[in-house]
This record gives structure tokens, sequence and C-alpha cells, in this order.
DNA sequence: TTTTTTGCAAAACCTTTGCAGTTGG
DNA sequence: CCAACTGCAAAGGTTTTGCAAAAAA
């Protein structure tokens, strides 16, 4: 069921300090992480399992999807890796400190619009005052009514 | 894919105001549908398809899946139902009426913790402020971290 | 060598679809 | 009566699992 619980991110600026990472938590360096690896820097945004499997559109070597999903799952425990749901399609996978953007659905229209973080600290601030919980909107989009369908 | 966007909500009292609105929409009142609405009442938690089509673990007769996806889907159209998505497991519905508690998780715990709506007054306005769109928390909880794994 | 990991195939899970037969209005 | 609907079976899309063969350390 993909992992359950976002680990503490780890920052990994490049693919060695990636691979730096697996190798420090005992994990084996074989060729299919590394691939997973470098498709996971190369995508711009996040990607679906399916889309790193057949080498993003054949930018790189196409790998089995089973093991790309095997490890995108230990990866995701180990801190690296996140994943996002936006819309009904499958969930999107992202080296973790690259998730940033958050997002606004409109449950009306359907639009989707991207914000930087900043863009909703105040948001943050009043959720946390109001229930002690430090929210990060990267996991789901928010959904609600978009300016113009709210009338 | 289940019901693209949401509809206004309609309200339904009881299971008479909701099938009238069924009959309203020149929709036919068939049994499926009733004990699809009367399973609708019963539960007092958003609920799974697979669990209204086995009649709540037997509290109610049972149904067909498709036929009780088919008449959610309907039923969503018309804003009789709203269904919502808590964790990884299959989407939970409810009458529209009574989509009403916000859920926040816990992404390192797993904790599940349902608010009141007013608890988050505040954050709505901030996020109509910050960006135009007017935020409904219902159909994702929020993730984030709760206040003892905030530390 | 030995333990981990892969690659494939198959299953599991949730949801949708096709269609012949049934039913509500 | 006839269009709308059901019930079943089958398929679709996403994710997981089992296992023999391959590869990392």
């Amino acid at each position: 069921m993909t992992v359950s619980f976002a680990r503490p991110t780890v920052a990994a600026p490049d693919v060695e300090a990636a691979t730096a990472a697996v190798r420090a938590r005992g994990l084996r360096l074989t060729s299919a992480r590394r691939l997973l690896i470098e498709a996971l820097f190369a995508a711009d945004e996040p990607v679906s399992a399916a889309r790193i499997a057949d080498g993003l559109a054949g930018k790189l070597p196409a790998s089995d999807v089973a093991a790309v999903y095997r490890n995108l799952e230990l990866l995701e425990e180990i801190g690296l890796v996140r994943h996002v749901h936006l819309g009904h399609g499958p969930g999107l996978y992202a080296l973790a400190d690259r998730v940033e953007s958050e997002y606004l659905q409109c449950e009306r229209c359907g639009q989707l619009r991207s914000v930087r973080p900043s863009t909703l600290d105040g948001a943050r601030d009043e959720i946390r005052r109001a229930t002690g919980y430090e929210p990060r909107f990267a996991h789901f989009p928010i959904v609600g009514l978009c300016p113009d369908c709210a009338r």
C-alpha cells in the first residue's frame, strides 16, 4: 500500500548524495536503484511509478514497475522520496526535498493551481493555533471552490 | 472514476426527502436506490461502496457493488451524496449534508483526528485571502504533524 | 559465498463497463 | 409498453506479492 507514514526529509542535492544515503542505510546500490534515482532527478515534477518504469518516455532505460514500486517504498522509508496525490490517477513520486509546491483544486471545474508554500504560511499558522497540528499541504491538494466557481 | 466534480449540496433530513429528491430529478426510484439511501442514513460515518453492498455487515440486505457505484455516482451528481478519501483505502461515501467533520491526519504516526468545521474557519479565511479559493477541508484530510510528532 | 534484490508472472484491490434481462412509471 | 435500471461477469488501472534466477558485497 505504498509506505504508510512519512519519515523526516533527507536532503539530496545530487545523484551522488542520494546514492550515498542509500548505502548509508545498508541498502545495496543496484543498477535498478541508481536508475530510479536518476529518473527522480531527471523529472521536474512528481511522476508516477509507471512513467519511471518506462524511462520517462524514453529519456532513460526502461525498468520493471514492480521493482520501481518496491524501491520507491524503500526510498520513502529512508526519507529520500515522498509521494503526493493530485486528482484520481496514480500516486506521484518526487525527491523529498523537492516536494514544495502546494496545490489548490477546484471541486467544481477541476482547475488545479500550484502555489509557493509561503502563500499558505498564514493558513498554516491558523491551523497550528487552532489544532496544534503542523500542516503540510503537499500530500493532497486543498479542495474547494476557485474564485470563478465561488461566484 | 467516480463523479469528477462536486455539485451544490442538497439537504435531505430523512429517507423520504432523499427519495423525493431522486424522483424530482426524473430518476426512477428503484429498490436498489431506496436500499442505498437507507444504508447512507443508517451509517453514522462515511462508508465504502463495498460495505454498503454487503448490507453494512448484515444490518441491511446485500446488493450488487457495481450498482452501488453507479447509484452513488448519480446521487453525487444530484448533490445528495459526497465522497471523501481518508488514508489509502477505498473512497468513503456519505449524505452530502452530513459531510461536516474535517480531518487532520498525522503523517508520522497516522493519527486521524476529526474536528468541527468551525475550528478551521480562521484557516479558511486565510486561504481565501491569500488565494481567492474557498476551501472545504472535507474531501481529503489535512496532512501534517500532530502535536506529539512535531516534538 | 551468502544475502539481498531483481524480473517476471500472477494476484489483489478498487472501480468501471457491456449486456441481456427486469422493472418502474 | 418502453426507456431506465439491475445483476452478473468481465475488464481496466494501480499496486502488491511469490518465487526462481541474478547480482551486490
